[in-house]
DNA sequence: GTCTATACAATGATAGAC
DNA sequence: GTCTATCATTGTATAGAC
């Protein structure tokens, strides 16, 4: 079938990740990377835009995930259970895998200020894609801009949780616990209930 | 005095937003960049950490402001009122002639893919700010994230309008219509009051 | 259709002179 | 504080090999 070693992908993540482990993102040149992996910079380049988006691929995925989820939720969806589908069917795409992944990722791109841009930019991403797909189920766009900002700020937490834990539990559990958080937190907080006395 | 002409920063944002409004963002080298504000490419470098950052210069202060208002509101401010005063603080400082640089940056900053990730890198700071100011101020943390999310949006909002507009009313002013819009749809969205029959 | 070789432009760092 | 000079690295472009 294939001429060559089939999976290029993710064979420069598996380099990447441990070259980033070793020696750290900066040190790490694009050609040791193509090295490990066996192939060459070129390669490297014509799979991935730039160096950062090595540490990323698959997350444009997610984003089509959480829109469908969104998208495909009952008729009669209150707002916030549009969130709250949109993040099961998103959540359902992170296997043990990804967990285990994750444990290796998160603290190199903790630790890389050019990573740490990117992954930002990808948060923010999700937020409009969501807050997209919620304004398309004619909810009004400041609460999609609210309900965006708190299912993603839930994905996050929830997704940092779940990653430390040795749970058998799946995302979804420990997303839907900030959610409830974060929703009965803004409950509380409108004028009126908030200056005592 | 001075050896030099002074305002560096001051002639490489000028000369920077000349070039890109000419030719582009990307096309514009930082040679050219250096060379139209009388120097060279080392001082550039020496000024700013990258070159997106010749058009961000000035942000770290506006975080120093939001953290002041929060800080100085108050003692029996609502959590709401906190973030209104960091929010006040924050849009006093944008004077009439931001609103002129606004409105040649912001188009600059739609059109580049790099200088946009920068700006949503910023926006992320300053919400973490705003979140972290909450904290101090003995607000929980779930409620700290959302009003800090409302906060921003609220702000970036307010902002764009008020770039746009030639009216005399000050930023705060577009703020504020801003974040009384989101906390009415937040306080609309609570599981009781949204699934109808 | 996937990979490689080579050459190239630009960012950003560094060292030493004024 | 600025300059010249040099350098490594990212990322692009081209043309060709399997």
């Amino acid at each position: 079938m294939a001429r060559w070693e089939p999976d290029a992908q993710g064979r420069l993540l598996r380099a990447a990740l441990e070259l980033f482990a070793e020696h750290g993102y900066e040190s790490t040149t694009t050609a040791q990377i193509a090295e490990r992996a066996g192939l060459t910079k070129t390669t490297l380049f014509r799979l991935f835009a730039d160096k950062r988006e090595i540490v990323f691929q698959g997350q444009s995925r997610l984003v089509t995930l959480l829109e469908q989820g969104v998208e495909e939720a009952p008729e009669d969806s209150s707002a916030l259970a549009l969130v709250t589908n949109g993040l099961r069917v998103l959540s359902r795409a992170h296997t043990d895998d990804q967990r285990r992944t994750g444990r290796i990722l998160d603290p190199i791109l903790a630790s890389s200020p050019e990573l740490n841009e990117r992954a930002i930019y990808k948060r923010f991403a999700i937020t409009s894609a969501l807050e997209g797909a919620l304004v398309k189920r004619q909810i009004d766009r400041w609460s999609a801009g609210v309900l965006a900002d708190m299912g993603v700020r839930a994905y996050y937490a929830g997704y940092a949780v779940w990653v430390e834990s040795d749970d058998v539990a799946p995302l979804i559990t420990y997303v839907i616990d900030q959610l409830d958080s974060l929703e009965d937190a803004s409950s509380k907080l409108t004028r009126h209930s908030t200056t005592p006395s």
